[in-house]
DNA sequence: CGGCCGCATTAAAATCCCGTCATTTAAGCA
DNA sequence: TGCTTAAATGACGGGATTTTAATGCGGCCG
């Protein structure tokens, strides 16, 4: 987990970051507006803290500019500014949280891995793949080399497991507790004859054979 | 709209520029994958146009770049290749779309237009709600005041459809064009039916009731 | 090489979904 | 109030879906 700390008073700035890194984060930390800009830009960070209060580009300048581009990165704004209005005005910009100085710095890492585990949750994606594979989770269709295949409630919901899995080994257990609600082994094959039947809909007529039987283990499904 | 291209033939890229340009939209052009990255990571563009082909630095290298960090960019791909091979790994990379050459100038902007058009649109809502009552189209869950309710198929159709006509008046013609597919009346009472299994399972034990019936009209979910 | 075990495959049985229809209830109107 | 008609309700049953059970097949180990 990689975090950018843009901050301009060097005590705050090293306390914050060390804090982040007892906590196992690799933090950047800059001290002033455009080389935090610059940073933010060119590197993946899972989460920005950045001070209102910067030399040479102020903090909401260098949301804005964020907010042009990534529109994801999770961005926690520190202020010493108490009024509601400078907290609406953060939040405008793009911000996603707001703390104000002075703060305890087990406040800060709560929010940042707060901050971190919302934007990391699968963002709600409605449309998986495997190779020429689409499942479209919202229209409920699922397409093979644009071919539009029907899939039975079952096995629709035993694909969508497989592809939230790709490339993971699933177990049979794995599989009753999630297509199922089965904490149990019911006993029987069902696991098997699910599978058998998914495989005539969408590997059967098609290449390459995306669900692979591991024996004794369970199924992957995977392109390649 | 800004446009990036990616595309080392000068003939070829000139004719596309020229014809973007033509339609109004604003075109960096580059002719190399490396300069390409950069410019994509620095500027937001709304659309991206990238050949497979390219010096430095390969179109999917380019394609996966920046899929790790703007999530968003629309990506249209240009390549030689035909196979269903190459356009896989194209989509696979992270493109949204894939053209082969030779193509013509005014399918290109027809598709630029749709990638465009398609990235600006609202992305579809998928919590659909009413008073207490709702629908989270992705998990296909249903809940009121808290507490999860099992639909059958048509069952959760027909709610969507209401939901997604919240206080507007849904004939039963409406509702056999959409919850089935039929364009005419089957002289029967599916519908009225239909109805009132919903009713029992999402009205019957709460407060207030959702449905509301319009004589020799139709029905109406609101809540109020 | 032979037997066992785990998975694949197939068929039959059980269950569930949902469309039909008959009947009851209620709304609108004279 | 009584009549007409639309909607609500309850029960049935056929077909689709899902589960169970039986059998086939092939790899792996002794």
């Amino acid at each position: 987990m990689r975090i950018l700390l843009l901050e301009d008073d060097s005590r705050i700035g090293s306390f914050i970051s060390e804090g982040l890194k007892q906590s196992g984060y690799a933090v950047d930390h800059r001290t002033d507006g455009e080389s935090g800009r610059e940073f933010a830009l060119l590197t993946p960070y899972d989460t920005a803290i950045i001070d209102l209060m910067l030399p040479k580009l102020d903090g909401l300048s260098v949301i804005r500019a964020l907010r042009g581009q990534k529109q994801t990165l999770p961005i926690l704004v520190l202020s010493a500014k108490t009024e509601v209005e400078d907290r609406v005005r953060g939040l405008e910009a793009g911000a996603d949280d707001y703390l104000t100085k002075p703060f305890a710095l087990s406040e800060l890492l709560a929010r940042v891995s707060a901050l971190i585990r919302r934007s990391t949750q699968p963002g709600e994606q409605s449309l998986l793949t495997a190779a020429d594979l689409t499942v479209d989770l919202l229209k409920r269709e699922v397409k093979r080399g644009g071919q539009k295949i029907e899939l039975q409630r079952r096995e629709f919901a035993l694909l969508e497991y497989l592809l939230r899995n790709r490339g993971r080994v699933v177990t049979k257990m794995m599989i009753l507790n999630h297509v199922w609600d089965y904490s149990f082994d019911p006993q029987t094959n069902v696991v098997d004859v699910l599978v058998y039947r998914l495989r005539q809909k969408i590997d059967k007529d098609f290449e390459p054979k995306l669900i692979q039987t591991l024996r004794r283990s369970g199924y992957v499904l995977d392109a390649g």
